[in-house]
DNA sequence: AAAACCGGTTTT
DNA sequence: AAAACCGGTTTT
């Protein structure tokens, strides 16, 4: 219908770069309630519950029951590897609409394996079962998941099975937000007697209610009489799997721990975690996002591996930065940008909350603009506390455009006691995270819409799953980051450029980045002397306490800055253009010592490797569509951070280049 | 349902207080297809049409019939006054879906009579005819209307009929956007045999095929055939109207001109038509509401009432203003700050395409920054063309938040020939229209989604009107502008403060409008040293006219200080104009520092490399092809990013170039 | 040309 | 807290 196929909506994922730990809980749900230490999942009190015809005899392959035990839950979801050990067939009736209770708050989310399942053929899924392809589950706190199916066979009972593959996922209830959830991946085969059809999650237990059974480790509702089949009774049943390790896997209660499970990768040393949800709307594989409000304080956990040998001290230092700025210049330029709009000189890019970090074992220290550096002990864990106080469109600038993604990286150091290491030590460990500043409640919006626009995309996905055309190879995948509560830094290598520290001190003398002598004092956008006055008023405050301890009371009084203000003078010989090619990603910088159409061609030459010669003529492309010869006087017009599309075209006849500048 | 009244949702309109005149065309359609003069408007040559008992015999209350014929087409709907004459019943068949050929630029607005039919009993409709009450109209622009009931009775023939009340507006199709349409107060009765449904607009005619019908002064298309009946074929049918004059109203065909038709209300003298269509969303008796796109040409059509004596000659003054704002300060320190945003220091807040103007008797001259006058006779009328160079915006600063409206005022002043007013005569006329200005194609998207959001609210106005509770006393009304293509400015008292004229050069000296030292200083985005420099330039210039008192809309103006790079300080006061020679390919910028003759023959032989006086005159070549000799009031006529075609002849006999510049 | 996106802001 | 608005911008 949509023209779109399942490869586009869906994408299959590649290559997990970022190397998560590939970790999982699986859990199964069986047909068989008489299985034993059973909970009734679809205990919804229907008569018609005598349609369902459990069979738990159902074999599968080797290869899939005969996996060890995977480990304890994690809070990266699998990727690469994706275990599909312990499936299990549940039958259910012929009911159009198949009420599955799931407790309120676990969502399901769209799975299937990328590569480990062979065996998966959607061409006969579709052929066998059109109607009952992949489903929507509409879960109750209004999120829908999809319910992908993998593999379709021919039923023992009475109709055929499917194959459903999804995962699941149990936030935490109480507690402070961002503190734990559960994800748990779970497998499940269902035997459909008609040709299936809707499948809705049934009403939700009340939260008193949700318990753990402890031989299929999923969190069950007690009570599920509150939820009535909607028509003739299907129910979905739990019994204790058919595998053997399925005990072990959660043989307790659920904890909703008051601090993020550190659960680690094999070599993995050190692991860091920011409280705030990752966003959902990333490919899997590529780098994440993490959406945050400016002001807003949030938590970054530091835990290291106890399994390895630690010291008693490291020190970590956390970053903000523009990594994808390969150009430090540019970065300079942001940061820059950003200082002179800040109403207070000492306006930092983060600050710390000094009062309620945990296990520092000295004061965090300020490093640089955009940087501050604390110690603690590995072997205690710690927790610091950080604000970000800049806009991630303020480094957009245009006004409908999206904002600039910061990188929150965090070096980590290891020494012994008093033993530090010098500032040419390398670290010992290096994550990251990508994070997107937003105004206000923001990234409670920003999260908000991505879950509805992953339901569209994967509604859209199931009309076209669901029609005709579908190439053979194609099928649904999880592309979409799985919710979570916490954002897990990313490792990465520590052999790169340490990232750009922006001292704005360094501006009076050498600095080993060179600040072009701008301008801070100039502080004139205030004209109102009253405002001027404050500003002063505020510098002299700052300077008293800005050495003391600073609280959160402290922090919460210092302004994160005006809305509107304007910027500041600087006075850097150099006219930085951004240009692009129209097919091109990103810009160019183009920085002119001077504006005359010879240093123009040069820095183009320059950047897109061409011989100066090549480049002959340069024409404005004015927004009428006119063609104008560009001369120097033109070339005076560019200001600073002007950003335009260029066409670099090359005339065959003559061997050159024409440059085109769009207006 | 929604918990809202109608009272709410669609507000009864109070007073007329910009006294908008209250003609309009009344015309009816009618049951009977047997009429006179007739022309089938549902000719959907529907095998059903059998279905439907046409009775046109039904009488209606006197009140509504007997009212005087309405004057000609208006471009401003009647509002305080609601004609309701003409009622005829219109029956058809019992299909749920009833098409209702009606002309593709026709749109159907909601309509009931506010308070001149007593007689609407809304209680007894929703009592006898619930869900066939107010029903939407979708026309295939994809518009949609509503089709509102007013009175319901016992039907003749098989069931009961409905009196629909409706606005009808014929937009034209050909010509130039903007130039003509056509506003008619239409309503017609409906029968219905079951209880109503869907009303469907049927497929529309093609342009050529719409005609109009004079003995019912409708458009109506002349071939229906591709609107199939979705069911048994109800068919609405058209004939003469009942009453009396009704083919005085439009006895030949519509005429789509060129130029919009002047109507004019008795007292009128002059009516001055914006040529941009009014917004839908302000309601009736408010001020209106236009959108323009900043940098699009529009034109202002300029005609004096014929039926009065006049003078042969009139000037009319522009002014581009923030009526709003009493406060003059303020409006200053608005065109102060967008004045300081410009690239070129010449930019007017608007300017006049003086080559397309018509009827000008004088080239029309810039008052200030914000106003420009020009001479034109009233028996003959004219044209201005001109585009507005600021965005709303840019006064309200912040980046999610509604721009400013700005006024169009104008004033004109009568005089007989060379008989000039002084400064301080009072306009004969003021007229004004509120305007919205946007960036890009802005004026569309924003009446098209208010088109999308009148829909919405006139459905949410159904489904309350359709429930429950409804106070007696509450009906649905015309509560919004009804669709148009002009914009007709409001007549207004000529006695009030004359519009704020904004005049850079004012700052030299006391002017009459103090200008409360508006400080540029370091409002800077910039920060190259050649813009300190321009910076530093400006103060100068400015220095004396620095004033010791800073307002707070100094600082608010401040406040709202420049953010994106878009904003650019003033470089030099130059004009750019382009040139090239007709067998060049590209334009060449000539960039003026001076708007002289000798400066712009400097440029041109610079750029042609030319010696300075191997140039001898320069023509400039009308469109009617008279050659004029250039003079520096000429060149100071350019404006920025102005293009012409040169020829540079040369002269074998005098050895020297010639330059035409065509217009 | 139309629709969607974007994120700051206002409204509900 | 959630939804809608707002208009510049990008995508389709």
């Amino acid at each position: 219908m949509s023209g779109v196929s399942p490869a586009e909506l869906l994408a299959v994922q590649s290559t997990n770069r970022e190397s998560q730990p590939p970790v999982a809980v699986h859990t199964i749900l069986k047909g068989s309630p008489s299985s034993p230490g059973s909970s009734s999942i679809g205990s919804n009190s229907s008569t018609t519950s005598s349609n369902i015809s459990s069979s738990s005899s159902n074999s599968l392959p080797a290869s899939h029951t005969s996996l060890p035990p995977p480990p304890l839950s994690t809070y990266s979801p699998s990727t690469t590897e994706v275990d599909v050990s312990r499936l299990e067939r549940v039958s259910f009736g012929s009911c159009s609409s198949v009420p599955i209770p799931i407790p309120m708050q676990t969502a399901l989310m769209a799975h299937t394996e990328a590569s480990s399942s062979p065996s998966l053929d959607i061409n006969e899924l579709l052929t066998n079962v059109s109607s009952s392809g992949a489903q929507i589950l509409h879960n109750t706190n209004g999120r829908s998941f999809l319910l992908a199916p993998t593999t379709v066979g021919p039923d023992d009972s009475n109709g055929a099975y499917i194959n459903w593959l999804y995962d699941l996922y149990a936030p935490n209830t109480g507690g402070s937000p961002g503190m734990s959830h559960k994800h748990e991946k779970v497998r499940a085969t269902l035997s459909s007697t008609s040709g299936g059809s809707m499948i809705q999650v049934g009403t939700p237990p009340t939260p008193q209610s949700i318990s753990v059974s402890p031989d299929i480790g999923v969190m069950i509702p007690t009570k599920t009489e509150d939820s009535p089949p909607s028509c003739g009774g299907p129910v979905l049943s739990s019994s204790a799997p058919a595998s053997t390790d399925g005990a072990t896997l959660m043989s307790k209660e659920i904890e909703f721990h008051k601090e993020p499970l550190a659960v680690f990768r094999a070599q993995e040393r050190y692991l860091i975690i920011l409280g705030a949800p990752t966003s959902i709307a990333q490919r899997q594989g590529e780098d994440t996002l993490t959406y945050l409000n400016k002001g807003q304080f949030y938590s970054i956990y530091f835990r290291a591996n106890n399994e390895m040998v630690l010291p008693s001290q490291a020190k970590s230092v956390i970053h903000l930065s523009f990594l994808d700025e390969s150009d430090r210049t540019v970065e300079q330029s942001h940061w820059q940008y950003w200082y002179e709009l800040q109403a207070n000189p000492n306006q930092k890019a983060f600050d710390i909350d000094r009062k309620n970090c945990e296990g520092l074992i000295e004061k965090p220290l300020d490093l640089g603009y955009n940087a501050a550096s604390f110690i603690w002990d590995p072997r205690l864990g710690a927790r610091v506390v950080l604000r970000i106080n800049c806009l991630s469109t303020e480094f957009s600038g245009q006004k409908g455009v999206k904002g600039l993604p910061l990188h929150v990286v965090v070096d980590t150091y290891e020494f012994q006691d008093n033993d530090r290491m010098t500032e040419h030590d390398e670290p010992s460990h290096r994550a990251y995270c990508r994070v997107k500043i937003f105004r206000d409640k923001g990234a409670e919006r920003k999260n908000k819409d991505e879950t509805k626009s992953v339901e569209r995309r994967l509604q859209k996905f199931i009309r076209s799953y669901n029609s005709v055309n579908l190439d053979s190879e194609i099928g649904p995948a999880t592309v979409f980051h799985p919710p979570c509560k916490e954002t897990t830094l990313t490792p990465t290598s520590t052999f790169g450029p340490k990232p750009f520290l922006f001292k704005v001190s360094d501006m009076r003398g050498g600095a080993s980045h060179p600040q072009e002598g701008a301008v801070l004092s100039s502080n004139s956008a205030k004209s109102s002397s009253t405002f001027l006055e404050n500003i002063k008023e505020r510098e002299m405050k700052r300077s008293f306490t800005r050495t003391l301890t600073q609280t959160k009371e402290d922090l919460d009084q210092l302004e994160v800055g005006p809305r509107n203000k304007s910027k500041r003078i600087n006075t850097q010989p150099m006219t930085t253009i951004y240009v692009r090619k129209e097919e091109e990603k990103v810009y160019n910088a183009l920085s002119l010592r001077e504006l005359t159409v010879e240093e123009l061609k040069h820095q183009i030459s320059n950047k897109y490797d061409i011989p100066d010669e090549m480049i002959h003529f340069i024409y404005k492309k004015t927004k009428k569509g006119l063609i104008v010869r560009f001369d120097d006087e033109l070339v005076t017009r560019f200001e600073d951070e002007d950003d335009f599309i260029i066409d670099l075209d090359f005339d065959n006849q003559k061997g050159h280049f024409d440059l085109y500048i769009r207006y």
